[in-house]
DNA sequence: CCCGGATGAGACAAAAATGTCTCATCCGGG
DNA sequence: CCCGGATGAGACATTTTTGTCTCATCCGGG
């Protein structure tokens, strides 16, 4: 029977953000497996990382299609963006804290294109008038990740309800880039 | 001549949060100075960790004190807060993604102090009618570590302007906080 | 100029982590 | 029931990192 190697990517990356010296060791017992077969899975903790670059820019980049980021008005978008990113949290949380740690071409080249993407969703929302021009999309891009990262971080330690992770988010980021009319 | 310790902290702190495994040598390398005198400045990896969380913990409750979160109105104060903690931005960055390393009381404590102080201004604001109350305390604490982690990495990077820092992080947080006419 | 403290470079051993392998056991399908 | 693939436990060697020490050098003050 072939190992869930999604799941064990999943619990490394919960375990890696919040200890990124993590050993393999202790990854495996986080992920309820041997070392042994850790290492079949994975040939080295190399390799464990890359799956994990690889596999979370993979979810991340279907989360993107998934949201339809030129459909409807910006904020719709940006609202589906984050309930669509919600289940892959952890894995950005991973990538954008660890992500200097293999600066291969590929990573590098994937990670761009998300930010792209992002980028331009919000850059569409100011050309229709619906965001605030005053913020660069840069900048929206970063803070996204950095809220769903504070997001994922609250709720998987309990300071916030899962419930609630997608509403805090969206209400936040959407409320700030809005255009709102008391200054 | 006593060597300079907040500058090895700041280059340490710079480094690891970006590649948290990090060797000693790497460190050494990053502070310009030799893995000799890193250590003769702190007694192995451990000792130096505490240190970045001990100075760490430290210079954002100074600033934190001269932010006077309890003055003026919440905003003014947010503003404050966010131009204080600027330049300790990236000791913030390294203690919300490392926090988690070494569990010592001191440590939670010190980090549970910073929490409540910036929770009760968020909740100062609620009550004074300044803020939305449908965004919980915690989640907005939380919340503005991210942003300003974010921020930090971002103008370290250079997809932002040092000068913009203290401005993107109060206008989307504060835009998004802030009790608005346009829903 | 000379001295003393501090540093950098590097050797070295100890400790920790990793990669590799073996073997007993488990578990499901035939 | 029996078999084969996969797993867990653990031994072992290798590599990496760390901790410790020595020594030459630098540099500023007296």
């Amino acid at each position: 029977m072939a190992v869930d190697r999604e799941r064990i990517l999943r619990a490394a990356a919960a375990l890696l953000t919040r200890k990124a010296t993590a050993t393999t060791d202790e990854v495996a017992k986080a992920a309820g497996i041997s070392r042994a077969t850790l290492h079949r899975q994975f040939a080295g903790r190399d390799a464990l990382i890359r799956a994990l670059e690889a596999l979370g820019l993979q979810q991340l980049e279907s989360a993107l299609d998934a949201a339809r980021l030129d459909e409807d008005s910006a904020s719709e978008a940006v609202r589906r963006l984050i309930a669509e990113v919600e289940p892959v949290a952890g894995f950005l949380a991973f990538l954008v804290t660890e992500n200097q740690l293999f600066e291969t071409d590929a990573m590098n080249e994937g990670w761009t294109r998300i930010d792209d993407r992002i980028s331009a969703l919000f850059r569409r929302g100011q050309e229709s008038g619906e965001f605030r021009i005053d913020l660069s999309p840069a900048w929206l891009t970063e803070a996204l990740y950095g809220l769903v990262g504070s997001g994922a971080w609250a709720v998987q330690d309990g300071r916030v309800a899962a419930k609630d992770f997608q509403f805090m988010i969206v209400e936040l980021l959407l409320g700030g880039v809005r255009r709102s009319v008391g200054k």
